[in-house]
DNA sequence: ATTAAATTTGAAATCGGTTTCAGACGGTCC
DNA sequence: GGACCGTCTGAAACCGATTTCAAATTTAAT
């Protein structure tokens, strides 16, 4: 079978319909609503036409007569962690149900790219913007990045998943530091006190304060803490098996790794691997998210984990009660619980 | 630092700027824009405004009066799938660069929300869309699918990563035959002749012309099909891993497996590997799509590669060369190439 | 200094919807 | 039959940009 292509036919709108069926557009655009009720010969009418035509109404048009978009923008850094993209479809499941759309688009953790979508957010007239990853308040003073967020709450409602007292924004957040308590104990609990940590960003919220409560835990149990176990990276596997590489350059190798993501942590059981090691029986690692890569690795990995359905929900549900100018609590946390697989075990030594 | 988070502020427009730099919105749309020449003392005033209250023009509006969006929607069975994600960003990438920008939604595989985000696009005026995944041509009567996708293409281009005649749609396709044709060679050369295909549903275009291929090359080879050896399933790592499982319920075993991707690999390891069989030793495994996936199993997969970074190029060039209305070769090709990795070894039997 | 040519500019129409407002229509009740 | 009321309906204004068209202002040329 064979088509034009370039026969592109002419886009209909509320208008046509109007025509053809011999009232004004008014009365289509309430049949199209149900915002008002409209003569039931005329209605049906309308109804055929709409349908013989397939009639959909453009969303730009709607968009700039109404004062909603049904629209949440969401920014993550990068789809291709399975974190986001887990994150990204439970949003997308709880803001369909709710009747919205949603947008992505990645920062890959740039400071320019965030800002610039932000802004296109904005002018596309999003009714609110969740905003996944974000840096760290404590070390942000008063840069793009944050003059940027400031700038755009004025006139579009923000989620983070960190959080940012400087400006008007709303949280909802992992409780990253319950995350990290529950994995220090698990280790601890195994008798492991070399302890690294691997991978992560000290810029971004999470891994800050994972990183926080890291300091405390080995603190509060008398245990010195090693610079040289804390090796910051990017959050894909290539960067976590270079990181892990430099660990093994060390004299004394730690007996437990903690990897800021799964999806870092793939890359640093390649690396332990590579060295000859075993794992858990020589090195346990245990990593944050509990994406389905935790699953799929040899051997599985411990890992914490969020409820991405909650989640996803939790925030949806916030973007939604903001944009509608509701009551919202400004800062929501969610309670992560450690899936022990079979990448950490008892410490030998 | 507290805010006040209900102060939303007023939206200022394009009127209110020209109103305090006494010009008309005309003369501000033209500093905008560049789109004509404006006296420099004027221009410099106005710049001056929009610098100050950081002003973004309304998408929506521009998108009203102008004809095009700039923007490309992205149709995909699922971003949580590595390979979509990661052509998902080449696409970003490539549209970037053009000065486009996208949207992305989910399929899940599912023909009504595939529809529905068809729809979405429309109303949202996007300037074309990729639909990826799409479904067999030679499989569509005329369902509902197909009847949406030729309805679509009357006021939208529309680019399929499949084979489609039976809408005018424009196709840019993976050659998935000829990376059949290497993945069946590879194996043979290395003198397997059980060779199992795993994973996959047929309806899915990609999917029939790699099993389509896998007929061929047994037949051109003398090798007998067997039924049982080819299970269908899903795309993700449990599908795999079940689809597997029902493998290993035959009497006669297979000595080498054919992933349909790498993501269904992961699970299809899983699976090998509670089985107590060893990868390449007691069976091989060659899967499709080489993504990151393909580095962080164990032992790490050989895998067909598409090149994303070209791929998502050719998907963008073609849909901004459409959607200008430019002569555009209504097929193209990508070929693929085999990467070799540790998960595929010679037939011992 | 005039006139022609080039450059700037704003008013108004347009894109495709929604919504307010006032009038038309039909029915009900005395 | 007339007053009253509720249901429908369309004209017109509006959302926030762009663009055409013609007028106004400069600038250049003679």
């Amino acid at each position: 079978m064979e088509y034009d292509k370039s026969s592109v036919g002419k886009t209909i709108t509320i208008y046509d319909i109007a025509e053809e069926a011999g009232v004004s557009a008014s009365t289509v655009s309430r049949v199209l609503n149900g915002s008002a009720s409209v003569r039931k010969e005329k209605k049906d009418r309308i109804q055929k036409l709409i349908e013989k035509y397939n009639f959909k109404p453009n969303a730009l048009a709607k968009g700039l007569s109404d004062t909603a978009t049904n629209t949440i923008g969401i920014i993550v850094a990068d789809v291709r962690n399975p974190y986001y993209s887990a994150l990204f479809v439970a949003c997308e499941m709880a803001a369909e149900k709710a009747g919205y759309n949603v947008g992505l688009t990645n920062s890959l953790g740039e400071i320019d790219r965030e800002c610039h979508e932000l802004d296109l957010f904005v002018q596309q007239k999003v009714d609110a913007i969740i905003q996944m990853g974000g840096r760290v308040d404590d070390l942000i003073t008063d840069d793009e990045y944050a003059r940027k967020i400031r700038s755009v709450c004025t006139s579009t409602p923000v989620i983070v998943t960190g959080k940012l007292d400087k400006a008007p924004v709303y949280s909802v957040v992992i409780d990253e530091g319950a995350g990290m308590n529950l994995v220090m104990e698990h280790l601890i609990s195994y008798g492991h006190e070399k302890i690294a940590l691997v991978g992560g960003n000290m810029m971004v919220t999470s891994t800050f304060y994972k990183y926080r409560r890291y300091q405390e835990n080995l603190k509060s149990r008398g245990i010195k803490e090693r610079g040289e176990y804390v090796v910051n990276s990017a959050y894909d596997p290539e960067s976590g098996y270079e990181a892990m590489n430099r660990i093994f350059e060390l004299d004394d190798i730690p007996t437990a790794v903690i990897a800021i993501n799964d999806f870092a942590a793939s890359g640093i059981i390649r690396s332990i691997r590579e060295h000859g090691m075993r794992i858990p029986e020589d090195i346990s690692i245990v990593s944050f998210d509990n994406t389905y890569i935790a699953d799929l690795t040899y051997p599985k990995l411990t890992s914490v984990d969020y409820n991405y359905k909650n989640y996803g929900q939790a925030l949806i549900d916030t973007a939604i009660a903001v944009s509608m100018g509701k009551e919202c609590p400004a800062f929501q946390t969610v309670e992560p619980k450690l899936v022990v697989r079979e990448s950490s075990g008892p410490c030998k030594k």
